[in-house]
DNA sequence: TATGCTAATTAGTAAATTGCTACTAAGTAA
DNA sequence: TTACTTAGTAGCAATTTACTAATTAGCATA
């Protein structure tokens, strides 16, 4: 902070001037169907009734941006340690027709075996629930944009992180993982090549997954140590 | 925004609720000396007098962040057409004593021929001068961890991004290019297969430069055209 | 029990990239 | 002209990626 800016807060009443709100916006991705899905809330009042929006909280003078983020994830889906990372904040004048507010997106990964909130077709309430991120209604607010920002980070972390065992269960096997890995990709990848590359991540165990009408396939962990 | 947001705002007074300044921090980077060096400020009054901070404004009801940060950009270095990016919000409680203040940060890259700040050595003002990133002053709030996620948020885009070309001018030899790579990466690059992979976006110009007391080296420019 | 079906797993090889060494080229300085 | 220094290029080994095909193991059903 400049010299200026000292002198400007040495009388800055922090009461006297205008702020933006801080809010904090949440695009939570699963996998169901084979697909890339983001969960999805619909406006009751105005603006945008009707609509669908990104499920979010204001930021409580008494919790940092992660525990806001946190406390909207619970609120939302009863979820706790879900992996989750903050994605951008967006503060154009006019995202919010009412009044100026400031998001801090964050998005999570949320293993599909975890989730217990219906799929959209199924549900009753049609209040919340996930969409395939091919096939988003009309959002609200600036979201569409956020969501496709998420979308194309996971796509470059998805190669130097292993963010993408966020998305199964303690138990997976290979071409379940190598699954998630296209559907976060957007593309194909060979068997052989993809075992090779993560063959350092995980660890066998000695269960299958048999019960389909072919050979069964072999169940595996993520690596927990150090590697 | 879910439902219950959504009662919320519309019982909602904003001058009724306290809410955190949100100001912009930046992190100016440029190479000197064949080092990666970031301007900082030192900072007069309390808290944390004497220290070294970036530089940074509060964000404006009018203007969106970008716009700050190009604010904070132009008021500090009186520098515009600079290659600039989102990094990261830092909203921790207690940031800085005096108030709750969500920062969010930005990175810059200034190409060394167009800074007119002296080195830190050099000036006869010690207030904001250029630091290397090896070598940092004790720093104010947080603005150590911001710098250090700025270096690591360059260190992966230079791998699949342009962004190395914002911190050389307009033309520039392959060496130089190379040099430029290896700062920003923290390693060294084999000549040859630096040159193959960035072929396809450089352009050669029919000029040398030569005065060493060596080869000359031939001068090219970024490709503009689309690729 | 044998046969066929299906997907899991493994082999293997060509093409592309990366790691690394060494050679040739073109200025300046004596 | 020679020595010196860095620019630029050749070329090959090691690794990774692209891609094809063979082998394997449950399940279903004849």
């Amino acid at each position: 902070m400049s010299e200026t800016e000292q002198e400007f807060l040495k009388n800055y009443n922090s009461a006297d001037y205008q702020k933006p709100s801080v809010a904090v916006d949440l695009v939570l991705f699963t996998i169901r169907d084979n697909q890339l899905q983001v969960l999805l809330t619909k406006r009751q009042a105005h603006p945008f009734a009707g609509m669908f929006a990104l499920p979010g909280v204001f930021v409580g003078m008494d919790e940092t941006l992660d525990q806001a983020a946190q406390r909207a994830l619970y609120q939302k889906t009863g979820l706790q340690d879900i992996y989750f990372e903050q994605l951008y904040t967006w503060g154009d004048l006019n995202r919010d027709p009412r009044m100026r507010i400031i998001s801090v997106s964050y998005y999570a990964l949320i293993p599909a075996d975890q989730i217990r909130m219906p799929k959209r077709e199924q549900s009753q309430n049609q209040d919340a629930a996930f969409f395939p991120v091919e096939q988003l209604p009309e959002l609200a607010f600036d979201h569409a944009e956020i969501i496709r920002y998420g979308r194309e980070r996971i796509r470059n972390k998805v190669n130097y992180t292993d963010i993408a065992f966020s998305l199964v269960g303690e138990e997976f096997t290979l071409p379940q993982l190598q699954k998630i890995y296209e559907i976060l990709l957007g593309q194909e990848l060979y068997k052989a090549n993809f075992r090779k590359k993560i063959a350092d991540q995980i660890v066998p165990t000695d269960k299958m997954l048999s019960g389909m009408r072919h050979r069964p396939s072999r169940i595996y962990q993520k690596l927990k140590i150090n590697p």
